[in-house]
DNA sequence: CGCACCCTTGAAAGAGATCAAAGGGAGTGG
DNA sequence: CCACTCCCTTTGATCTCTTTCAAGGGTGCG
């Protein structure tokens, strides 16, 4: 297998953060380099876990569903995220299901290569670890917000951390495409009710919306709102 | 430091879990027993870390803050758990309070030695690893549920897992004391609602109530409304 | 005995969800 | 180029579940 670079910053990329040394020459062996379309299904609730995933480029929800219809976007995955560790454990298989929300690169490393290499490579284990330490305590503050804060003050909360996640683009937007649906799902609400809240925003003039695309004009703001 | 044998099942014990051979006797001599009352607070959320602890005997609850008046129980744990684990990340402050439910005993391990151990010990770094990957994949579905499930299927939910985890005393009862307000905060509800549920439950023959004492009567009929 | 505190229940208010329907485009086929 | 359909957006109107408020009833304790 060819040893094609990935384009990432080292100071972010998973996967250079998790090459430490000694796994990065191992690791070039037993990856394989594919991409998705918008849209396309990265592994499904359920599936049985075969490996997990670095994103070079594009953005995937992690998503759990909820009867037919209904879901709750657990975490946003862009360049450098891993996707697909959360069916590291015990079970043998995903408990999320992961989406393309725009075209995506990424590189798949079977399970079987990545356990070995856990076994061995303390670093690469330690990092992994915090890692979950970290999207532990993530997990646990979404939750008492989604108990404890009003749809409104979620949507603000959301849209801060999007930003802080994905940066902003040249023109103020927040560097990602959003749509209602994800939105919502993402803040545990419905179609219509984050929709009524984003038109409120524009109104009040906190932020700006073009097709997909969402800019925050008054950060502040949304840091009262999120409070409430 | 004398070493005073706990009296854990070897099983479930995490202590015992990481005491992998080798880590034994080191931890022997840099843990510290100790005991709390009901009602005593082992730590505090936004405390600075300064260890972890093992619990030997009793029940602590584990919750985030929201306000001054209300809080979200994150999770149960019991004789054999750990406690204060959620500290090892980057932050320097635990994001989460622990209280004991009842009267508790349990050993403290400073964090120094811990993490010192976590460098050359790779099985305890590993099993700590797959325990954080257990509780994330917990708390991302308690997570779906609080968004997803009305109140009288989480009750519902929440009274089969803690009846699991704590088991059946001789007389039918889940083995642990919990009141109305922690149920309500276990679940996202109120006081009020909890108390309406669980009366609507004891109409319905699914469960007995005595004193602080819940008995499950009727388990497929809970299974049924968590669905719902 | 009386005060304080929690349990218990009722009634009202509110936030969101659900339902329904009208208003756009964008693509398709005539 | 227009008509038509399909699907997503938008908005209004209900409706339901929960929360909130409030007040009565126990019970333990000083």
């Amino acid at each position: 297998m060819k040893k094609d670079k990935h384009d990432c910053d080292l100071q972010t990329c998973m996967l250079c953060r998790l090459c430490i040394k000694e796994w990065l020459p191992a690791v070039d062996n037993h990856r394989k380099n594919f991409s998705l379309k918008k849209g396309q299904l990265l592994f499904r609730e359920g599936d049985p876990v075969n490996g997990i995933y670095f994103i070079f480029s594009g953005t995937v929800k992690v998503h759990k569903h909820w009867g037919e219809e209904k879901e709750l976007i657990v975490r946003f995955a862009r360049k450098g995220d891993i996707v697909g560790h959360r069916g590291v454990g015990a079970e043998m298989m995903y408990p999320v299901s992961a989406t393309a929300l725009e075209p995506v690169t990424l590189c798949f490393i079977d399970l079987e290569f990545f356990q070995a290499s856990l076994k061995v490579n303390h670093a690469l284990l330690h990092e992994l670890m915090m890692f979950y330490a970290r999207e532990l305590q993530e997990s646990e503050k979404n939750m008492r917000n989604l108990v404890h804060m009003p749809v409104k003050a979620r949507i603000a909360h959301a849209l801060l951390t999007l930003r802080d996640k994905f940066g902003n683009t040249e023109d103020g937007a927040i560097d990602m495409t959003l749509g209602r649906q994800d939105l919502a799902s993402f803040t545990g609400t419905t179609y219509e009710t984050a929709f009524r809240v984003m038109s409120e925003l524009i109104q009040e003039n906190v932020i700006a919306v073009s097709g997909k695309s969402i800019a925050v004009l008054n950060a502040e703001k949304l840091q009262e709102l999120e409070k409430l």
